[in-house]
DNA sequence: GAGCAGGAGATCC
DNA sequence: GGATCTCCTGCTC
């Protein structure tokens, strides 16, 4: 016979779509996600410039809750995931724009 | 009133 | 041990 197909091991899930290991997902790589399904997320977060990568947070209350849902965080809200943005000045990750915006950040690397 | 800048201790992996 | 999370003080929009 042929080799064995091993279904009760790795055979993807629905439940893959928010594995356990994504919980550890980088706050700027969440961003990044949202960002990239528009159809979904531009009602609370969407690209200003997507050249310079420039975005704005449209809707801060929303924004705080998916993260505190992703991280399983129920007491996260906008001052707090905006002080982990703020942890990334320093880090080269994100910035703030040239003229500086309410809501609005910057990739440092262009996406 | 909501955001922004950053120090500092606590916490989670 | 790094990456937040939490909390706080002071400042700005």
């Amino acid at each position: 016979m042929g080799p064995p197909l091993d279904l009760g091991r790795a055979l993807p899930s629905p439940a893959m779509i928010t594995p356990n290991h994504t919980a550890s997902i980088h706050l700027w790589q969440f961003l990044k996600e949202l960002l990239l399904q528009p159809e979904a997320y531009s009602h609370c977060i969407r690209w200003i410039d997507r050249e310079k990568a420039i975005f704005k947070i449209e809707d801060s209350v929303e924004v705080a809750r998916l993260w505190g849902i992703r991280k399983n965080r129920p007491a996260m809200n906008y001052d707090k995931l905006s002080r982990s943005i703020r942890q990334y000045y320093k880090k080269g990750i994100i910035r703030k724009t040239e003229i500086s915006q309410r809501l609005v950040y910057q990739f440092v690397k262009p996406v």
